[in-house]
DNA sequence: ACAGACCGCGCC
DNA sequence: AAAGGGCGCGGTCTGT
Protein backbone atom coordinates (compact mmCIF):
# COMPACT_ATOMS: atom_id res chain seq x y z
CA UNK A 1 0.00 0.00 0.00
CA UNK A 2 0.72 3.62 -0.62
CA UNK A 3 1.20 6.10 2.79
CA UNK A 4 -0.20 9.34 2.40
CA UNK A 5 3.57 10.58 2.51
CA UNK A 6 4.06 8.77 -0.64
CA UNK A 7 5.81 6.39 0.41
CA UNK A 8 4.91 2.66 -0.22
CA UNK A 9 4.65 -0.12 2.37
CA UNK A 10 5.19 -3.98 1.68
CA UNK A 11 2.60 -5.45 4.93
CA UNK A 12 2.88 -9.16 4.84
CA UNK A 13 -1.31 -9.10 5.88
CA UNK A 14 -2.90 -6.36 3.83
CA UNK A 15 -6.35 -6.86 5.86
CA UNK A 16 -4.26 -6.50 9.31
CA UNK A 17 -2.53 -3.23 7.95
CA UNK A 18 -5.69 -1.55 6.92
CA UNK A 19 -7.72 -2.21 9.91
CA UNK A 20 -4.78 -0.74 12.10
CA UNK A 21 -4.79 2.15 9.53
CA UNK A 22 -7.87 2.48 9.36
CA UNK A 23 -8.49 2.77 13.18
CA UNK A 24 -5.46 5.01 13.64
CA UNK A 25 -6.62 7.86 11.27
CA UNK A 26 -10.03 7.32 9.55
CA UNK A 27 -7.79 7.82 6.19
CA UNK A 28 -9.85 8.47 2.78
CA UNK A 29 -9.07 4.76 1.32
CA UNK A 30 -7.89 4.84 -2.94
CA UNK A 31 -9.38 1.70 -4.20
CA UNK A 32 -9.15 0.45 -7.40
CA UNK A 33 -12.47 -0.70 -7.03
CA UNK A 34 -14.32 -1.35 -3.80
CA UNK A 35 -16.91 -4.24 -5.33
CA UNK A 36 -13.56 -6.55 -6.00
CA UNK A 37 -11.86 -5.76 -2.54
CA UNK A 38 -13.86 -4.57 -0.34
CA UNK A 39 -16.24 -8.12 0.35
CA UNK A 40 -12.35 -9.91 1.19
CA UNK A 41 -11.89 -7.17 3.60
CA UNK A 42 -15.52 -7.63 5.46
CA UNK A 43 -14.87 -11.11 5.40
CA UNK A 44 -11.34 -10.66 7.19
CA UNK A 45 -13.45 -8.28 9.50
CA UNK A 46 -12.36 -5.19 8.13
CA UNK A 47 -14.49 -2.05 7.99
CA UNK A 48 -13.68 0.91 5.72
CA UNK A 49 -15.33 4.75 6.38
CA UNK A 50 -14.42 6.30 3.54
CA UNK A 51 -13.12 5.77 0.08
CA UNK A 52 -12.33 7.30 -3.28
CA UNK A 53 -13.77 4.33 -5.88
CA UNK A 54 -11.52 4.95 -9.08
CA UNK A 55 -13.18 2.16 -10.76
CA UNK A 56 -16.86 4.22 -9.90
CA UNK A 57 -15.35 7.68 -10.38
CA UNK A 58 -13.68 6.83 -13.62
CA UNK A 59 -17.18 5.53 -14.87
CA UNK A 60 -18.98 9.11 -14.17
CA UNK A 61 -16.19 11.39 -14.95
CA UNK A 62 -16.49 9.73 -18.89
CA UNK A 63 -19.74 9.84 -18.55
CA UNK A 64 -19.03 13.70 -18.17
CA UNK A 65 -16.73 14.08 -20.79
CA UNK A 66 -19.45 12.11 -23.20
CA UNK A 67 -17.60 9.30 -23.44
CA UNK A 68 -19.38 6.81 -21.31
CA UNK A 69 -19.21 2.72 -21.70
CA UNK A 70 -15.77 2.42 -22.09
CA UNK A 71 -13.71 0.10 -19.70
CA UNK A 72 -13.57 1.50 -16.67
CA UNK A 73 -11.15 -0.52 -14.45
CA UNK A 74 -7.62 1.00 -13.27
CA UNK A 75 -5.96 -0.73 -15.79
CA UNK A 76 -8.06 0.85 -18.59
CA UNK A 77 -7.97 4.26 -17.37
CA UNK A 78 -4.17 3.87 -16.74
CA UNK A 79 -3.69 3.34 -20.16
CA UNK A 80 -5.70 5.67 -21.06
CA UNK A 81 -3.63 8.37 -19.01
CA UNK A 82 -0.47 7.06 -21.31
CA UNK A 83 -2.71 6.66 -24.51
CA UNK A 84 -2.38 2.91 -24.98
CA UNK A 85 -5.04 0.36 -25.58
CA UNK A 86 -7.57 -0.06 -23.13
CA UNK A 87 -8.36 -3.72 -21.35
CA UNK A 88 -11.84 -4.29 -21.20
CA UNK A 89 -13.73 -4.01 -17.81
CA UNK A 90 -13.38 -7.84 -15.78
CA UNK A 91 -16.43 -9.82 -16.60
CA UNK A 92 -19.03 -9.88 -13.61
CA UNK A 93 -17.83 -12.11 -11.22
CA UNK A 94 -19.81 -15.20 -10.94
CA UNK A 95 -21.39 -16.71 -7.91
CA UNK A 96 -19.71 -19.66 -7.86
CA UNK A 97 -16.65 -18.08 -8.24
CA UNK A 98 -14.52 -17.52 -4.80
CA UNK A 99 -11.85 -15.68 -5.19
CA UNK A 100 -8.62 -15.68 -2.84
CA UNK A 101 -8.06 -12.75 -0.54
CA UNK A 102 -7.28 -10.06 -3.10
CA UNK A 103 -6.11 -11.73 -6.51
CA UNK A 104 -4.38 -8.85 -8.29
CA UNK A 105 -4.72 -11.40 -11.57
CA UNK A 106 -8.01 -10.34 -12.56
CA UNK A 107 -7.06 -7.79 -15.56
CA UNK A 108 -8.51 -4.41 -13.58
CA UNK A 109 -5.03 -4.10 -12.10
CA UNK A 110 -1.90 -3.08 -14.31
CA UNK A 111 0.75 -4.88 -14.16
CA UNK A 112 3.98 -2.81 -13.37
CA UNK A 113 3.55 -0.95 -10.67
CA UNK A 114 0.04 -1.13 -9.93
CA UNK A 115 0.34 1.34 -7.16
CA UNK A 116 2.09 4.14 -9.20
CA UNK A 117 -0.64 3.35 -11.63
CA UNK A 118 -3.47 4.06 -8.67
CA UNK A 119 -1.48 7.37 -8.15
CA UNK A 120 -1.48 8.74 -11.41
CA UNK A 121 -4.90 8.06 -12.39
CA UNK A 122 -5.82 9.69 -9.06
CA UNK A 123 -4.28 12.37 -9.73
CA UNK A 124 -5.95 12.42 -13.09
CA UNK A 125 -9.41 12.27 -11.63
CA UNK A 126 -8.87 15.15 -9.19
CA UNK A 127 -7.80 17.48 -12.28
CA UNK A 128 -10.75 16.44 -13.99
CA UNK A 129 -12.81 17.26 -11.40
CA UNK A 130 -11.52 20.36 -10.85
CA UNK A 131 -12.07 21.05 -14.37
CA UNK A 132 -15.94 20.95 -14.02
CA UNK A 133 -18.38 23.51 -14.19
CA UNK A 134 -19.59 22.44 -10.73
CA UNK A 135 -16.35 20.85 -9.04
CA UNK A 136 -17.75 21.09 -5.03
CA UNK A 137 -21.10 18.91 -6.81
CA UNK A 138 -19.60 15.99 -8.66
CA UNK A 139 -17.05 15.75 -5.81
CA UNK A 140 -19.55 14.73 -3.56
CA UNK A 141 -21.29 13.08 -6.15
CA UNK A 142 -18.08 10.42 -6.37
CA UNK A 143 -17.68 10.59 -2.31
CA UNK A 144 -21.03 9.82 -2.21
CA UNK A 145 -20.71 6.83 -4.90
CA UNK A 146 -17.86 5.32 -3.13
CA UNK A 147 -19.31 5.45 0.05
CA UNK A 148 -22.34 3.59 -1.65
CA UNK A 149 -19.82 1.25 -3.21
CA UNK A 150 -18.72 0.43 0.80
CA UNK A 151 -22.38 0.67 1.76
CA UNK A 152 -23.33 -2.26 -1.17
CA UNK A 153 -21.15 -4.61 -0.60
CA UNK A 154 -21.55 -4.04 3.55
CA UNK A 155 -25.35 -5.11 2.35
CA UNK A 156 -24.24 -8.27 0.36
CA UNK A 157 -22.05 -9.56 3.38
CA UNK A 158 -24.46 -8.82 6.11
CA UNK A 159 -27.57 -10.04 3.80
CA UNK A 160 -31.38 -8.92 4.32
CA UNK A 161 -32.98 -11.17 7.05
CA UNK A 162 -35.03 -13.49 5.26
CA UNK A 163 -37.30 -16.27 6.87
CA UNK A 164 -37.06 -19.15 4.47
CA UNK A 165 -39.91 -20.77 6.21
CA UNK A 166 -42.60 -18.10 6.29
CA UNK A 167 -41.91 -17.68 1.95
CA UNK A 168 -42.40 -21.49 1.85
CA UNK A 169 -45.61 -21.13 4.00
CA UNK A 170 -46.90 -17.69 1.30
CA UNK A 171 -46.05 -20.31 -1.75
CA UNK A 172 -47.69 -23.34 -0.29
CA UNK A 173 -50.75 -21.09 0.68
CA UNK A 174 -51.34 -20.05 -2.89
CA UNK A 175 -49.52 -22.70 -5.07
CA UNK A 176 -50.09 -26.25 -3.07
CA UNK A 177 -47.52 -27.84 -1.95
CA UNK A 178 -44.22 -27.75 -3.72
CA UNK A 179 -43.93 -29.77 -6.95
CA UNK A 180 -41.68 -32.28 -8.10
CA UNK A 181 -38.75 -30.55 -10.52
CA UNK A 182 -39.93 -30.01 -13.24
CA UNK A 183 -43.71 -30.48 -12.15
CA UNK A 184 -46.09 -27.00 -12.14
CA UNK A 185 -47.89 -26.64 -8.99
CA UNK A 186 -51.45 -27.74 -8.62
CA UNK A 187 -52.93 -24.68 -8.20
CA UNK A 188 -51.53 -23.41 -11.73
CA UNK A 189 -52.71 -26.89 -13.01
CA UNK A 190 -56.31 -26.14 -11.92
CA UNK A 191 -56.39 -22.50 -13.10
CA UNK A 192 -55.18 -23.67 -16.27
CA UNK A 193 -57.76 -26.23 -16.66
CA UNK A 194 -60.34 -23.86 -15.62
CA UNK A 195 -59.09 -21.50 -18.57
CA UNK A 196 -59.04 -24.13 -21.20
CA UNK A 197 -63.05 -24.97 -20.34
CA UNK A 198 -63.97 -21.61 -20.22
CA UNK A 199 -62.89 -21.29 -23.96
CA UNK A 200 -65.04 -24.86 -24.55
CA UNK A 201 -62.42 -27.18 -24.38
CA UNK A 202 -59.50 -25.56 -26.26
CA UNK A 203 -55.88 -26.28 -25.17
CA UNK A 204 -55.06 -23.09 -23.91
CA UNK A 205 -51.13 -22.43 -23.09
CA UNK A 206 -51.45 -19.57 -20.99
CA UNK A 207 -48.03 -18.67 -20.61
CA UNK A 208 -48.25 -18.77 -24.53
CA UNK A 209 -49.14 -15.14 -25.32
CA UNK A 210 -49.93 -16.26 -28.77
CA UNK A 211 -52.46 -18.72 -27.52
CA UNK A 212 -54.23 -16.90 -25.38
CA UNK A 213 -55.03 -13.98 -28.16
CA UNK A 214 -55.14 -17.20 -30.36
CA UNK A 215 -58.15 -18.34 -28.09
CA UNK A 216 -60.14 -15.21 -27.74
CA UNK A 217 -60.22 -14.91 -31.67
CA UNK A 218 -61.30 -18.10 -32.04
CA UNK A 219 -64.32 -16.82 -29.35
CA UNK A 220 -65.14 -14.37 -31.50
CA UNK A 221 -63.28 -11.21 -29.07
CA UNK A 222 -59.90 -9.52 -30.74
CA UNK A 223 -57.55 -8.54 -28.02
CA UNK A 224 -53.86 -6.59 -29.50
CA UNK A 225 -52.45 -8.88 -26.58
CA UNK A 226 -52.58 -10.96 -23.61
CA UNK A 227 -51.78 -8.35 -21.37
CA UNK A 228 -53.16 -8.22 -18.09
CA UNK A 229 -54.60 -4.83 -18.41
CA UNK A 230 -56.10 -5.28 -21.91
CA UNK A 231 -57.71 -8.26 -20.67
CA UNK A 232 -59.09 -6.37 -17.82
CA UNK A 233 -61.49 -4.59 -19.40
CA UNK A 234 -62.39 -8.12 -21.87
CA UNK A 235 -65.97 -9.87 -20.71
CA UNK A 236 -65.42 -13.64 -20.88
CA UNK A 237 -65.24 -16.11 -18.57
CA UNK A 238 -61.65 -17.03 -19.45
CA UNK A 239 -60.61 -13.49 -17.92
CA UNK A 240 -60.65 -14.19 -13.83
CA UNK A 241 -58.93 -17.06 -14.02
CA UNK A 242 -56.19 -16.12 -16.49
CA UNK A 243 -55.68 -13.22 -14.37
CA UNK A 244 -55.38 -15.28 -11.40
CA UNK A 245 -52.56 -17.58 -13.31
CA UNK A 246 -50.31 -15.10 -14.88
CA UNK A 247 -50.43 -12.82 -10.96
CA UNK A 248 -49.22 -16.69 -9.37
CA UNK A 249 -47.25 -18.42 -12.37
CA UNK A 250 -45.16 -14.99 -11.74
CA UNK A 251 -44.71 -15.15 -8.33
CA UNK A 252 -43.68 -19.37 -8.70
CA UNK A 253 -41.66 -18.31 -11.36
CA UNK A 254 -39.72 -15.15 -10.32
CA UNK A 255 -39.61 -15.63 -6.85
CA UNK A 256 -41.13 -19.47 -6.14
CA UNK A 257 -38.92 -22.31 -4.09
CA UNK A 258 -36.17 -22.03 -6.78
CA UNK A 259 -35.41 -18.59 -6.32
CA UNK A 260 -35.28 -19.57 -2.52
CA UNK A 261 -32.79 -22.32 -3.12
CA UNK A 262 -30.40 -20.25 -4.98
CA UNK A 263 -30.79 -16.94 -2.89
CA UNK A 264 -31.82 -17.37 0.41
CA UNK A 265 -29.03 -19.40 3.10
CA UNK A 266 -28.96 -19.69 6.60
CA UNK A 267 -31.83 -16.86 6.75
CA UNK A 268 -30.24 -14.27 4.45
CA UNK A 269 -31.01 -12.83 1.12
CA UNK A 270 -28.05 -11.34 -0.36
CA UNK A 271 -28.30 -10.32 -3.93
CA UNK A 272 -25.46 -8.69 -5.58
CA UNK A 273 -26.02 -5.12 -5.89
CA UNK A 274 -24.35 -3.12 -8.83
CA UNK A 275 -23.86 0.10 -8.17
CA UNK A 276 -23.94 2.91 -10.68
CA UNK A 277 -25.44 0.20 -12.24
CA UNK A 278 -28.25 2.56 -14.48
CA UNK A 279 -26.70 5.49 -16.29
CA UNK A 280 -29.25 7.81 -13.98
CA UNK A 281 -27.31 6.92 -11.17
CA UNK A 282 -29.74 4.15 -9.40
CA UNK A 283 -28.21 0.71 -8.55
CA UNK A 284 -29.15 -2.85 -10.33
CA UNK A 285 -27.76 -6.06 -9.06
CA UNK A 286 -26.51 -9.25 -10.57
CA UNK A 287 -29.40 -12.11 -10.11
CA UNK A 288 -32.03 -12.61 -7.59
CA UNK A 289 -33.89 -9.79 -8.61
CA UNK A 290 -32.97 -7.96 -5.91
CA UNK A 291 -35.05 -4.93 -6.38
CA UNK A 292 -37.73 -6.50 -7.90
CA UNK A 293 -39.61 -8.06 -4.88
CA UNK A 294 -43.07 -8.53 -4.63
CA UNK A 295 -44.50 -6.49 -1.99
CA UNK A 296 -46.57 -10.22 -0.88
CA UNK A 297 -42.75 -11.53 0.08
CA UNK A 298 -42.40 -8.65 2.29
CA UNK A 299 -43.68 -10.86 4.84
CA UNK A 300 -41.08 -13.03 4.53
CA UNK A 301 -38.42 -9.96 5.88
CA UNK A 302 -38.10 -10.04 9.74
CA UNK A 303 -35.76 -8.92 11.85
CA UNK A 304 -33.61 -11.41 14.23
CA UNK A 305 -35.22 -11.95 17.84
CA UNK A 306 -34.58 -9.49 19.79
CA UNK A 307 -33.15 -7.09 16.93
CA UNK A 308 -35.64 -4.48 15.19
CA UNK A 309 -35.89 -3.72 11.29
CA UNK A 310 -35.88 0.53 10.66
CA UNK A 311 -37.45 0.95 6.92
CA UNK A 312 -36.77 4.00 5.66
CA UNK A 313 -39.06 5.27 2.57
CA UNK A 314 -38.58 8.53 1.06
CA UNK A 315 -42.16 10.00 -0.10
CA UNK A 316 -42.91 11.58 -3.70
CA UNK A 317 -39.31 11.51 -3.80
CA UNK A 318 -39.33 12.89 -7.86
CA UNK A 319 -41.58 15.37 -8.20
CA UNK A 320 -39.93 16.84 -4.79
CA UNK A 321 -36.62 17.08 -6.58
CA UNK A 322 -38.25 18.93 -9.67
CA UNK A 323 -39.39 21.54 -7.44
CA UNK A 324 -35.89 21.92 -5.87
CA UNK A 325 -34.09 21.65 -9.62
CA UNK A 326 -36.38 24.40 -10.77
CA UNK A 327 -36.88 26.36 -8.01
CA UNK A 328 -40.24 26.36 -8.75
CA UNK A 329 -41.45 27.78 -5.70
CA UNK A 330 -45.00 27.19 -5.60
CA UNK A 331 -44.31 23.70 -5.92
CA UNK A 332 -42.04 24.15 -3.39
CA UNK A 333 -44.91 25.01 -0.97
CA UNK A 334 -46.83 22.35 -2.22
CA UNK A 335 -43.58 19.66 -1.26
CA UNK A 336 -44.47 20.99 2.38
CA UNK A 337 -47.35 18.60 2.73
CA UNK A 338 -46.39 14.94 3.42
CA UNK A 339 -49.01 13.71 0.75
CA UNK A 340 -47.64 16.21 -2.17
CA UNK A 341 -50.21 14.54 -4.49
CA UNK A 342 -53.12 15.53 -2.18
CA UNK A 343 -51.62 18.77 -2.06
CA UNK A 344 -51.39 19.67 -5.09
CA UNK A 345 -54.75 18.45 -5.89
CA UNK A 346 -56.11 20.93 -3.67
CA UNK A 347 -54.25 23.90 -5.09
CA UNK A 348 -54.71 23.17 -8.98
CA UNK A 349 -57.12 20.12 -9.60
CA UNK A 350 -60.22 20.57 -7.49
CA UNK A 351 -59.03 18.40 -5.15
CA UNK A 352 -58.52 15.23 -7.53
CA UNK A 353 -55.30 13.29 -6.52
CA UNK A 354 -55.43 11.28 -9.05
CA UNK A 355 -55.30 14.00 -11.52
CA UNK A 356 -52.41 15.35 -9.83
CA UNK A 357 -50.92 12.51 -9.56
CA UNK A 358 -51.39 11.80 -13.78
CA UNK A 359 -50.12 15.35 -13.59
CA UNK A 360 -47.19 15.15 -11.99
CA UNK A 361 -45.90 12.33 -13.62
CA UNK A 362 -46.43 12.90 -16.73
CA UNK A 363 -44.24 16.27 -16.95
CA UNK A 364 -41.68 13.67 -15.60
CA UNK A 365 -42.13 10.70 -18.01
CA UNK A 366 -43.27 12.79 -21.05
CA UNK A 367 -46.54 10.22 -21.50
CA UNK A 368 -50.03 12.25 -22.43
CA UNK A 369 -52.15 9.39 -22.31
CA UNK A 370 -54.86 9.13 -20.60
CA UNK A 371 -56.19 12.46 -21.06
CA UNK A 372 -52.87 14.04 -19.48
CA UNK A 373 -53.21 16.30 -22.05
CA UNK A 374 -55.25 18.90 -20.51
CA UNK A 375 -54.05 17.70 -16.40
CA UNK A 376 -50.47 18.62 -18.23
CA UNK A 377 -51.61 22.00 -19.16
CA UNK A 378 -53.07 22.97 -15.79
CA UNK A 379 -49.47 22.12 -14.59
CA UNK A 380 -47.82 24.09 -16.81
CA UNK A 381 -49.88 27.00 -16.34
CA UNK A 382 -49.78 26.32 -12.50
CA UNK A 383 -46.11 25.75 -12.49
CA UNK A 384 -44.67 27.33 -14.95
CA UNK A 385 -41.01 27.13 -13.65
CA UNK A 386 -41.20 23.16 -12.51
CA UNK A 387 -42.44 22.26 -15.95
CA UNK A 388 -39.99 24.23 -18.69
CA UNK A 389 -37.25 22.55 -16.32
CA UNK A 390 -38.55 19.02 -17.96
CA UNK A 391 -39.49 20.24 -21.34
CA UNK A 392 -35.81 22.34 -21.70
CA UNK A 393 -34.59 18.98 -20.88
CA UNK A 394 -36.73 17.28 -23.37
CA UNK A 395 -35.72 19.46 -26.05
CA UNK A 396 -31.86 19.55 -25.35
CA UNK A 397 -32.21 15.68 -25.86
CA UNK A 398 -34.63 16.10 -29.01
CA UNK A 399 -31.74 18.11 -30.38
CA UNK A 400 -29.18 15.12 -29.63
CA UNK A 401 -27.77 17.12 -26.66
CA UNK A 402 -26.68 15.59 -22.96
CA UNK A 403 -28.09 16.56 -19.71
CA UNK A 404 -26.91 16.22 -16.06
CA UNK A 405 -28.49 15.23 -12.65
CA UNK A 406 -27.90 18.09 -10.13
CA UNK A 407 -24.88 16.60 -8.87
CA UNK A 408 -23.32 16.30 -12.69
CA UNK A 409 -24.09 12.79 -13.55
CA UNK A 410 -24.44 13.10 -17.09
CA UNK A 411 -26.63 11.20 -19.91
CA UNK A 412 -25.01 9.39 -22.55
CA UNK A 413 -25.06 10.93 -25.93
CA UNK A 414 -27.74 9.69 -28.50
CA UNK A 415 -26.26 6.52 -30.82
CA UNK A 416 -24.52 6.90 -34.07
CA UNK A 417 -27.68 5.06 -35.77
CA UNK A 418 -30.08 7.88 -33.71
CA UNK A 419 -27.94 11.12 -34.86
CA UNK A 420 -28.45 9.68 -38.87
CA UNK A 421 -31.59 8.95 -38.25
CA UNK A 422 -32.51 12.43 -37.14
CA UNK A 423 -30.09 14.34 -38.69
CA UNK A 424 -30.36 13.54 -42.53
CA UNK A 425 -31.79 16.12 -44.57
CA UNK A 426 -34.36 14.89 -47.47
CA UNK A 427 -36.61 12.82 -45.93
CA UNK A 428 -40.18 10.76 -47.52
CA UNK A 429 -42.69 10.76 -44.63
CA UNK A 430 -41.83 7.98 -43.31
CA UNK A 431 -38.06 8.31 -42.52
CA UNK A 432 -39.69 12.23 -41.56
CA UNK A 433 -42.07 10.33 -38.72
CA UNK A 434 -39.44 7.77 -38.02
CA UNK A 435 -37.08 10.53 -37.65
CA UNK A 436 -39.26 12.53 -35.39
CA UNK A 437 -40.80 9.70 -33.03
CA UNK A 438 -36.91 9.04 -32.26
CA UNK A 439 -36.03 12.51 -31.41
CA UNK A 440 -38.89 12.52 -29.35
CA UNK A 441 -38.38 9.14 -27.42
CA UNK A 442 -34.92 10.39 -26.67
CA UNK A 443 -36.26 13.35 -25.18
CA UNK A 444 -38.56 11.86 -22.98
CA UNK A 445 -35.13 9.82 -21.83
CA UNK A 446 -33.99 12.89 -21.30
CA UNK A 447 -36.53 14.70 -19.59
CA UNK A 448 -36.64 11.75 -17.24
CA UNK A 449 -33.02 11.83 -16.56
CA UNK A 450 -32.96 15.15 -14.80
CA UNK A 451 -35.54 13.95 -12.56
CA UNK A 452 -34.57 10.36 -12.20
CA UNK A 453 -30.56 10.96 -11.43
CA UNK A 454 -31.19 13.93 -9.19
CA UNK A 455 -33.43 11.47 -7.09
CA UNK A 456 -30.74 9.04 -7.55
CA UNK A 457 -28.28 11.97 -6.15
CA UNK A 458 -30.20 12.53 -3.52
CA UNK A 459 -30.92 8.76 -2.36
CA UNK A 460 -27.38 7.95 -2.73
CA UNK A 461 -26.31 10.95 -0.47
CA UNK A 462 -28.96 9.90 2.17
CA UNK A 463 -27.25 6.27 2.57
CA UNK A 464 -24.00 7.78 2.69
CA UNK A 465 -24.70 10.00 5.05
CA UNK A 466 -26.74 7.25 7.19
CA UNK A 467 -24.07 4.89 7.01
CA UNK A 468 -21.62 7.38 8.18
CA UNK A 469 -24.17 8.35 11.36
CA UNK A 470 -24.44 4.55 12.69
CA UNK A 471 -20.80 3.90 12.63
CA UNK A 472 -21.11 7.06 15.23
CA UNK A 473 -24.08 6.76 16.86
CA UNK A 474 -25.44 2.78 16.46
CA UNK A 475 -22.65 0.97 16.00
CA UNK A 476 -24.02 -2.63 15.22
CA UNK A 477 -26.30 -1.37 12.96
CA UNK A 478 -26.70 -2.86 9.39
CA UNK A 479 -27.85 -1.00 6.39
CA UNK A 480 -29.18 -4.58 5.17
CA UNK A 481 -31.15 -2.85 1.94
CA UNK A 482 -31.58 -0.11 -0.53
CA UNK A 483 -33.80 0.47 -3.04
CA UNK A 484 -34.15 3.42 -5.32
CA UNK A 485 -35.46 5.54 -2.58
CA UNK A 486 -35.97 3.44 0.15
CA UNK A 487 -33.33 2.16 2.74
CA UNK A 488 -33.62 -0.66 5.23
CA UNK A 489 -31.44 -0.94 8.44
CA UNK A 490 -31.46 -4.06 10.81
CA UNK A 491 -30.19 -3.01 14.26
CA UNK A 492 -30.94 -4.32 17.87
CA UNK A 493 -34.20 -3.70 18.96
CA UNK A 494 -32.82 -0.80 21.64
CA UNK A 495 -30.65 0.96 18.98
CA UNK A 496 -34.21 1.40 17.09
CA UNK A 497 -35.35 5.14 17.66
CA UNK A 498 -31.85 5.78 17.25
CA UNK A 499 -31.34 4.42 14.29
CA UNK A 500 -34.93 6.34 13.25
CA UNK A 501 -33.91 9.91 14.23
CA UNK A 502 -30.53 9.31 12.30
CA UNK A 503 -33.07 8.46 9.40
CA UNK A 504 -34.48 11.99 9.59
CA UNK A 505 -30.90 13.53 9.95
CA UNK A 506 -29.43 11.66 7.28
CA UNK A 507 -32.58 13.32 5.21
CA UNK A 508 -31.90 16.80 5.77
CA UNK A 509 -28.14 16.46 5.40
CA UNK A 510 -28.66 15.04 2.09
CA UNK A 511 -30.93 17.80 0.89
CA UNK A 512 -28.91 20.86 2.27
CA UNK A 513 -25.80 19.18 0.44
CA UNK A 514 -27.49 17.91 -2.62
CA UNK A 515 -29.65 21.05 -3.32
CA UNK A 516 -28.72 23.85 -0.99
CA UNK A 517 -30.72 26.27 1.17
CA UNK A 518 -33.95 24.87 -0.64
CA UNK A 519 -37.32 25.70 0.70
CA UNK A 520 -38.49 21.75 -0.72
CA UNK A 521 -39.22 19.30 1.77
CA UNK A 522 -38.22 15.98 1.85
CA UNK A 523 -39.34 13.60 4.40
CA UNK A 524 -38.20 10.53 4.79
CA UNK A 525 -40.44 8.35 6.87
CA UNK A 526 -38.83 6.33 8.95
CA UNK A 527 -40.53 3.21 10.59
CA UNK A 528 -39.66 0.95 13.82
CA UNK A 529 -41.06 -2.79 12.55
CA UNK A 530 -40.08 -6.33 13.23
CA UNK A 531 -41.76 -7.15 9.76
CA UNK A 532 -41.08 -5.19 6.36
CA UNK A 533 -44.45 -6.06 5.40
CA UNK A 534 -45.82 -4.27 8.44
CA UNK A 535 -43.66 -0.50 7.16
CA UNK A 536 -46.14 1.87 6.21
C1' DA B 1 -29.72 -27.40 -29.98
C1' DC B 2 -28.77 -22.92 -29.14
C1' DA B 3 -28.84 -17.72 -29.18
C1' DG B 4 -31.23 -13.70 -29.29
C1' DA B 5 -35.67 -11.14 -29.91
C1' DC B 6 -39.81 -10.25 -27.96
C1' DC B 7 -43.33 -10.50 -24.40
C1' DG B 8 -45.13 -9.62 -19.96
C1' DC B 9 -44.67 -8.32 -15.34
C1' DG B 10 -42.34 -7.32 -10.81
C1' DC B 11 -40.15 -3.04 -8.48
C1' DC B 12 -39.01 2.28 -8.29
C1' DA C 1 -52.92 13.98 -33.30
C1' DA C 2 -50.35 11.21 -30.52
C1' DA C 3 -46.83 11.02 -27.82
C1' DG C 4 -45.34 6.59 -20.94
C1' DG C 5 -39.05 7.10 -17.76
C1' DG C 6 -35.56 3.26 -15.63
C1' DC C 7 -34.39 -1.68 -14.71
C1' DG C 8 -34.04 -7.73 -14.29
C1' DC C 9 -35.85 -11.91 -15.18
C1' DG C 10 -37.92 -16.07 -17.13
C1' DG C 11 -41.24 -17.44 -20.43
C1' DT C 12 -42.10 -18.48 -25.59
C1' DC C 13 -40.98 -17.84 -30.33
C1' DT C 14 -37.96 -17.45 -34.29
C1' DG C 15 -33.93 -17.91 -36.99
C1' DT C 16 -29.87 -20.41 -37.82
Amino acid sequence: MRLPDGTDRAVPDLAAAMAELEARDRPRWVLPATEECYPDLLRAGVRLARCHDLALTESILLACAGTPGRPRNLAAAAARLHGLPEPADRPPPSRAEVPGLFELDRGSVPAGDPLAAAAAVYADQQRRLDADPHPERLRLLVAAESAGGLAAAEMTHHGLPWRADVHDALLTELLGPRPPAGGKPARLVELADEISAAFGGVAVNPDAPGSVVRAFKKAGIEVPSSRAWVLREVSHPAVPPLLRYKELARLWVAHGWTWLDSWVRAGRFRPEYVVGGVVSGRWATRGGAALQLPKTLRTAVRADPGWALVTADAAQLEPRVLAALSGDLRLAEVSGSADLYASLAADAFDGDRGHAKVAMLSAMYGGTSGGAGPLLAVLRKRFPHAVDYVEQAARTGEAGGIVRSRLGRTSPPPSEAWRALTGSAEQDDVTERRSRQAARNWGRFTRNFVVQASAADWALTVLAALRRRLTLTAPGAEVVFFQHDEVLVHCPAELAETVASEVDKAAAEASHLVFGPTPVRFPLQANIVDCYADAK
